[in-house]
DNA sequence: CTTATGACCAGAATAGTTTTTTGGTCATTT
DNA sequence: AAATGACCAAAAAACTATTCTGGTCATAAG
């Protein structure tokens, strides 16, 4: 039954620890236990596979994000329980791990597509929010892409890149830090007035 | 006469124009008009000669840095200062532009080791200042080392990578934002007490 | 004797060719 | 109607032949 559920959970296996490239339909309908005809009755083809396990992913984390913020009033604290609520998902980061990594071997043009897409997603995301905490004067006005953007990469810094020359940063590590450039800012308060 | 100084001007104009890999021993000696045997004379070999003209790049970006700020008595203004300093290289930035550009098409691993030496050369730069700063108290006790490598990060990806999606930043925008970024923070003034 | 050179060579990169793999189809089965 | 896997064209990999290039060194120039 629900052959369409196997078929992705397998495909989100074999992407996650081969990679997209290393990755064969053959494979994908062998762990789901299904016929490889089957897969092209759900998905349109390989490169569709992928970018609906990406896209529910996505959706996924603006969820998990979503109710953290809920619990929340001020937007401070709804900030630092959104990126709590974004890094729980440590297997789920496991697959757009590894298609960076691949990224950075290979030059497969749909892994780059589908990674730009998702970081484009996840922007978009924090671009809402922060329009609406602008306006609603919890933060100063700013462009809100550019902060957006900023964001996001100081964050794949904090959590990817800053552990490749260092010891890694934990989950409450990150969302201090986070919080402390964007927000608070390095001047004193002596600087203030 | 000054050979070697012949040598690394040729050089650094055909990595600029052509990249590491593209540049061949046989081009340099034609342009600096020198033979083949001579680049040897003075380098070891092609991935020294390259180090050099790095090396001495990271050199001047310091002068030209240090210049300014002694012109400034804050740290905010002499931050503001340095980052004009070394903005001002555009030319010189070329070849760190079309090495960068190179290492994502080819996986030439002299390339990406020159840069990372470059990159890091920079951030102890950057770390250096910051270490002095909090010690003047200019700005807040922070982790020197986690400051410079997200002040360079932010600086890059305003510089590069945005202009990948979006309209450009001009030299203004970008010196006004990493200090909107990092000195002020996003936090509006009625919630600082 | 010191400095400079470019013909020369081994090994690396590239181009060309053959073989294997794989994304996707569709006639057949369930 | 839903599912399958043998099949095929096209892409990738493996292999080979050819060209190119970093580095040397015997010789030349100063």
């Amino acid at each position: 039954m629900n052959k369409k559920q196997q078929i992705l959970l397998a495909a989100t296996q074999s992407f996650s620890r081969y990679g997209y490239k290393a990755t064969t339909m053959d494979r994908v309908s062998k762990i789901a236990q299904v016929g490889k005809g089957t897969i092209y009755l759900h998905f349109a083809n390989k490169e569709e596979l992928l970018k609906e396990i990406i896209k529910e992913l996505a959706a996924q984390m603006r969820l998990a994000a979503d109710q953290e913020i809920n619990k929340h009033a001020t937007f401070i604290d709804r900030f630092e329980a959104a990126l709590y609520g974004i890094l729980q998902f440590q297997e789920r980061h496991e697959l757009i791990i590894k298609l960076s990594d691949e990224l950075k071997d290979f030059r497969t043009p749909i892994v780059k597509k589908v990674l730009a897409d998702f970081e484009q997603e996840i922007c978009l995301y924090i671009e809402e929010k922060v329009e609406k905490a602008i306006q609603k004067q919890e933060i100063k006005p700013c462009d809100p892409k550019l902060t957006a953007f900023l964001m996001y990469k100081t964050y794949i810094h904090l959590v990817n890149d800053w552990k490749e020359n260092h010891q890694p940063l934990s989950r409450e590590q990150v969302v201090y830090l986070i919080r402390f450039y964007f927000l608070e800012g390095l001047k004193p308060a002596a600087y203030q007035a």
